[in-house]
DNA sequence: GAACAAAATTAGAGCGTTCTAAACGTGCGA
DNA sequence: TCGCACGTTTAGAACGCTCTAATTTTGTTC
């Protein structure tokens, strides 16, 4: 089946160890840098695995030790930037604790999360990162049983995971209070649904609005620019427009954007407007989204340094992090 | 170092084996789905696996049968959505085939590929995937003689690696003869500088520009939204503005739009624009960027396709293909 | 130069699979 | 009843590394 080109006979560290005139247990010494290896045989391994192209063999050093040094990192949604951000942080702290990263993607689908958390099993990973991950508490109850396992930006109960989240109710608080601080009173919420965070933003919102004495006013939607645009259809058929809209993410923002600017209103002109997740896309200048952000890399970094700490031995409980979001300013929010 | 809760004593198909009654080679032919199983015992073994929560260790697999059945993608920059579409193509058809998919990425510096490249090496991925790699050809023809590689997006002469790219004079000539046909005669590009992709879209520009009988004017930029911005500096300068404008990507193009917004320009209104990738930002609502797409998934799927057609030792040839990009239309291009 | 400690090196047994070749049933025809 | 073919099952040697314990070398001290 496999082409007698592709059946590479890769050098081994017996290859290494017979040209250097040394033993394999020494060439293993060297390419871990063991410190008790003299410089004369070090720098004649080194040379010998340089002139045979030799590359150490991650399977068989992570069957022979028990440790693949690996961290499986499952993202959710590859299209999703806010990943791409977390995972930054994460590689960093890995690599730095000399930690490589196996990186899968569930596709946003349950199947395929489960399916990905499998292979990373076989794999045989030394603990685990789900970023934002949809499966449910109990059917990965197993794993977390088995290896460190840390979720991101969702908190399972009653199984032993780390968590590592962002405080939603302070980061819609802090989109209301800027938008009273411009002196808008009526503040709408279109709110994310079932999505993840959706309720913790809603009621931050709520009772945001509440301790200023403000009346609340949700409108349904989903993490989604469709939901945008039928919130504005929404509003439109009321008398009038709200001073301003605060969005359950920058996607639903979007769609409030071009939603009003189809209808002739502007932003900011006669409406402000405030999303959440503070995406690349909310930064381009002909955009301008004020929008809340989420210490994503600092996120990554805090799951990675708790795999470790589980790692180590120095901790066995479990433990749940939370980190506090910021408001960006942009152009969307104006004085009223 | 390792607390005794984590050095787990996982399963193995020895374990399986003696609670099943069968010998180890027998388990091993279970989970390769081997025909020559009777029933009877397949569903023993398939049982006492599932009683002792057994998996499948991975890396001994690979060991012993020298192939991991995974194939290495190394992406150059996860945030760049571009990526994860392509990503969906390689994805679906690596499954389908029945290989793995070790995802790695470059962080956008020669450096960082290199690492990651070796990394894919020692574990001994089948086969990878380069997806607008940065590093030199040189660097990697190494590589290429141990493993078979295809690079996405760019093509290495000199070096035994496949390769699929979109044509970019092709979508080049796509944008110019769009904005042709509205009416627009100056039709000015702002290019990608040294970028990847940048060269022949330039030369797509000017000679489809030639062909229609319309001076070429090319405006020095790289692929950032700051180039944009700076692009219509320039053009500010000028007597007039032009009709319309081709820039070298959609960060290009979202640069341009922010800054003749803050001219008091409108678009399409007073200058036409198309951009290049086909982000997602470009279609949504308050952008509808119009702009040439790649077409991404597909490109994937082809990746993959080369792989194995070298995987299976039908094709020893290298082999470079190329793809057609499209135009989607939307609200920033409109007649003059 | 002997005795000893410390440093450097090595032999060899795993690690958990796959793979080859051989062994084992079992049923069939002669 | 025997022999044979076929479908199943198995023993045991790899695979390429790490790890333990033992061995050899080197250095130090008297």
């Amino acid at each position: 089946m496999v082409s007698s080109e592709l059946a590479k006979n890769r050098p081994t560290m017996r290859d290494v160890a017979a040209a250097a005139g040394v033993s394999t247990a020494l060439v293993s010494l060297v390419f871990r840098d063991s410190p008790n290896v003299s410089q004369h045989r070090r720098t004649r391994v080194l040379d010998a695995a340089d002139a045979l192209g030799f590359r150490p063999n991650a399977l068989a050093r992570g069957l022979a030790s028990r440790f693949s040094r690996t961290i499986g990192v499952l993202i959710n949604d590859l299209h999703n930037p806010w990943f791409a951000e977390m995972y930054d942080g994460a590689e960093q702290a890995a690599t730095a604790a000399g930690y490589q990263i196996l990186l899968t993607t569930g596709n946003q689908r349950t199947s395929g999360e489960m399916r990905a958390i499998n292979t990373m099993m076989e794999q045989r990973v030394d603990a685990i990162v789900l970023a934002g991950p949809r499966v449910s508490g109990s059917s990965i109850k197993a794993v977390c049983d088995e290896v460190p396992v840390v979720t991101v930006g969702r908190a399972f109960v009653g199984i032993n995971a780390d968590s590592v989240m962002a405080n939603e109710t302070v980061g819609a608080a802090l989109a209301v209070d800027h938008l009273a601080s411009l002196g808008h009173r009526t503040i709408v919420h279109i709110d994310g649904g079932q999505g993840a965070g959706a309720a913790p933003r809603r009621a931050g919102y709520v009772r945001a609005m509440k301790r200023i004495g403000l009346p609340a006013d949700v409108i349904g939607g989903d993490f989604s620019e469709a939901a945008g645009i039928a919130g504005v259809e929404n509003l439109m058929r009321r008398k009038q427009l709200p001073d301003a809209i605060f969005a359950a993410n920058d996607l639903v923002a979007f769609g409030v954007m071009g939603a009003l600017a189809t209808r002739g209103r502007s932003v900011p002109g006669d409406v402000s407007l405030v999303g959440y997740d503070n995406t690349a896309t909310a930064h381009f200048t002909p955009i301008g989204l004020t929008s809340v952000d989420q210490p994503r890399e600092a996120m990554g970094e805090l799951a990675i340094a708790l795999l470790l700490e589980r790692l180590t031995g120095q901790r066995l409980m479990k433990r749940n992090e939370t980190l506090v979001p910021t408001l960006v300013v942009r152009t969307t929010s104006a004085p009223r």
